[in-house]
DNA sequence: CCATGACGCTTTTTT
DNA sequence: AGCGTCATGG
């Protein structure tokens, strides 16, 4: 038999995944090694040798995205589109599961799902019921805490006592319980819920469990380094009987500890899937030797790894680059007359992008940017679905559905304006309470009495009898038709227009994506499910543009070039992380550089800078202790600050012991910024804490009475030395302070 | 009820 | 600095 076109091209790895259907199969996917070409091949080999039906297929992403490209390029493969199969998100695919059991869990079949918005105000609603101080115990992090627990797989009879000791004066777990009470009683389900629900289910209900176990001949998972611990333990269930699990990661990618994911799980896949065979994709598609090379030398120092060593057939190329200079500015500054230089080269800026460890590094670099009239997009930022104006028209939607609303009804009780303030909403809280029953059913009875002032009184009434007729207009009209009704009579439109702030227009404009967006689906829950767990923005794909991003969503891009600022210990690693979670953090954080590396296919630019602001703080720093890591044969250092070996630098202290505790000169948020100095970029101070006459751990290596050089300035004589600020009568120039970094023993 | 100012926080993000 | 939350006063 010929070997068919799908399997063409494949190496031996490669295709080795691919034709082991059977038994579960670990394929650890190198950065570049063809990981999405092996799944989807996977895919398509099961559909082509009949071994299972589509709807016998589960295939499970962490994004949209993800689950899009599989169904685009299976459906390339066996040359026609497949239907009725269960490709999707771990969470889109849960609540399609949930959806069909809902009142195993006592939940009704349809179901919200909050979005953090109405998370948070549970939560606090929670909270204050205990009395819990919010200054003390921010609602955001016993979210997050229960949020952990749910990725746990622990619903709150599952959590120890000891978990939460500490926590909200000792009464995490209680509001954890209450919490899940709440969502139950307005029929609701945040994120984790999709999947605990079903593991609920599943361990509940045997027989329920069985249909899926059956049903699912074939289970093929991506990203499997990003999968929680519920997201294992669903997997596993639903594998348990046919076997057939094919996970697909790379322990080095793992980049999501902090929201929850598990490297374990793909550590331990050999030990939880007995007979299981483990393959290693190692030969890199992507990039140039010195680029692969550099990026496994720096991941070679993390401890834990399940070890790979990545090759490529890819020949020649120039090796990554390494640039100082002297603060953020001079960074943008740099790296964008590069990007335009490319630019005029004929390269296309689809090709570039610039990757960041935080979101606010991407300013200067915009500001840069737009000088050069050089056009970028900006990737992240809040989603479709988190933008007020459509969790707004959404709240609207969710009261037409169900009455029973509370979140969605005190969302937008007063919004557009009405009149119907905190004093409104508490009387109707306490009807609601004293009567157990939802606040629109209170509304109902409050206007009836002489309970608010006749202002308000009308003004819900009105609001009343609007839904009312709204919901009446269900019947006749379909449902674009009506959210259009809703937005216009509402008010909520003309807010909107009558709003002056420069967003606004954008706003309207969202609004009407949403509503155009409904006509394709049958009805409003659908919809509704749709905005909350799928809608993406959607960019006009007009113009090539510079992309600018975090390195956190850069997973799984590439780009001919790549820029990587911001290499300083402090920044990058984050202080935040090292502080936090130690050397595991640090490890993320090397795996997070590695990420970064391993986006580029022909050229990586590193850039550190010597001073950054931040939070209007002039802070110096030191060049990223990834630098260091990374093999010297691949690298060509060029720094504007003299060599990073033998300048004022690698004569640092600090330098030279670096460990998790050795701190920038203060780069967290934990310590005062006192000791910092404005300075510019010729190193010259230009402004400074009063109290600032001594830097403990940061010593100059210059003693007064030493000859300087400047690059500005020229030579000149130190007459005062403190910390690493001098204080130098420069031969031409006169009397300066600099910073030490700046000058040159002579 | 709403505008105003003080206070406090500031990594990463999907669904 | 810049933004969002919260308490205060009109």
């Amino acid at each position: 038999m010929p070997v068919p076109e799908y399997l063409k091209g494949l190496n031996e790895a490669q295709s080795e995944a691919v034709n082991l259907t059977d038994g579960p199969v670990l394929v650890l996917a190198g950065a570049g090694t063809g990981k999405t070409r092996v799944l989807t091949t996977r895919m398509a080999h099961i559909l082509m040798n009949r071994k299972a039906q589509p709807w016998e297929i589960l295939a499970v992403t962490f994004t949209n995205k993800a689950a899009r490209e599989m169904k685009e390029r299976v459906s390339g493969l066996i040359g026609r589109p497949v239907e009725g199969w269960w490709v999707g998100t771990f969470h889109a695919i849960g609540a399609r599961i949930l959806r069909s059991h809902a009142e195993l869990v006592d939940l009704k079949p349809n179901f919200i799902i909050l979005d953090v918005d109405d998370q948070m105000r549970l939560v606090k609603q929670v909270m204050e019921v205990h009395r819990i101080d919010e200054k003390k115990w921010p609602p955001r992090s016993i979210l997050s805490v229960i949020q952990r627990w749910k990725d746990r797989g622990l619903t709150p009879d599952k959590v120890s006592d000891a978990e939460g000791q500490g926590l909200a004066d000792g009464l995490i777990s209680v509001i954890y319980s209450e919490y899940q009470e709440r969502l139950k009683t307005l029929n609701t389900v945040d994120f984790g819920d999709l999947l605990l629900h079903c593991l609920t289910i599943f361990s509940n209900y045997p027989d329920t469990l069985e249909i899926y176990q059956k049903k699912f001949k074939y289970i093929l998972v991506d990203e499997y380094q990003d999968t929680n611990v519920s997201q294992y333990l669903w997997l596993r269930l639903l594998a348990s009987l046919n076997n057939n699990i094919c996970c697909v990661g790379d322990d080095d990618q793992s980049i999501y500890s902090w929201r929850g994911a598990e490297v374990g799980n793909i550590l331990k896949f050999e030990k939880d899937f007995k007979g299981s065979e483990v393959i290693r994709l190692e030969q890199n598609y992507r990039s140039t030797p010195h680029i692969l090379a550099a990026a496994s030398g720096l991941i070679a120092k993390n401890q834990g790894r399940l070890g790979k060593s990545l090759w490529t057939g890819i020949e020649a190329g120039e090796k990554v680059s390494v640039r100082g200079v002297w603060d953020g500015e001079e960074e943008a500054l740099i790296t964008c007359d590069e990007i335009e230089i490319r630019k005029k080269r004929g390269q296309s800026l689809e090709e570039i992008a610039v990757l960041v460890r935080a979101g606010f590094q991407t300013r200067e670099f915009e500001d840069r940017l737009i000088n050069l009239a050089i056009p970028y997009r900006v990737i992240g930022g809040p989603r479709f679905y988190e933008r007020m104006e459509t969790r707004d028209a959404i709240a609207y939607f969710r009261i037409l559905l169900s009455d029973q609303d509370d979140l969605a009804f005190e969302r937008i009780i007063n919004v557009p304006k009405r009149g119907l303030g905190k004093a409104s909403v508490q009387a109707l809280h306490e009807v609601a309470r004293k009567q157990s029953i939802p606040l629109f059913s209170a509304a109902r009875e409050i206007v009836d009495t002489d309970e608010l002032k006749p202002r308000a009184r009308n003004a819900l009434s009105t609001l009343i009898n609007d839904f009312d007729r709204w919901r009446a207009n269900l019947d006749s009209l379909n449902h674009a038709e009506v959210a259009t009704i809703v937005i216009e009579e509402s008010g909520y439109t003309e807010m909107w227009q009558n709003d002056s702030s420069p967003d606004a227009a954008g706003r309207l404009e969202n609004l009407k994506e949403l509503i155009s967006g409904m006509e394709e689906f049958e009805n409003l829950q659908g919809f509704l499910e749709h905005v909350s767990l799928v809608m993406e923005n959607e960019e006009n794909v007009s113009e090539e543009k510079v992309t600018l991003m975090t390195l956190h969503s850069a997973k799984g891009l590439e780009f001919d070039t790549v820029f990587l600022p911001g290499w300083e210990d402090g920044l990058f690693p984050h202080q935040r992380s090292m502080d936090e979670e130690g050397v595991s953090g640090l490890e993320e954080e090397r795996r997070l550089a590695y990420v970064g590396l391993t986006r580029a296919k022909k050229e990586a630019l590193v850039t550190y800078a010597a001073n950054r602001r931040i939070y209007n703080q002039w802070q110096n720093a030191l060049p990223s202790r990834f630098i260091d890591e990374l093999p010297p044969e691949n690298i060509d250092l060029l720094s504007e600050l003299g060599e990073l070996s033998g300048g004022s630098w690698a004569n640092n202290e600090a330098v030279l012991s670096r460990d998790i505790s050795s701190k920038p000169q203060s780069f967290g948020n934990i310590q005062p910024y006192n000791r910092i100095n404005k300075i510019n970029r010729d190193g010259l101070v230009i402004e400074q804490d009063s109290e600032d006459t001594f830097v403990e751990d940061a010593s100059s290596n210059f003693e007064q009475g030493n000859r300087v050089f400047h690059q500005k300035f020229g030579y000149g004589k130190i007459l005062n030395v403190s910390g690493t600020k001098l204080e130098i009568e420069f031969d031409k120039s006169g009397v300066k302070r600099v910073m030490d970094s700046f000058v040159e023993a002579v």
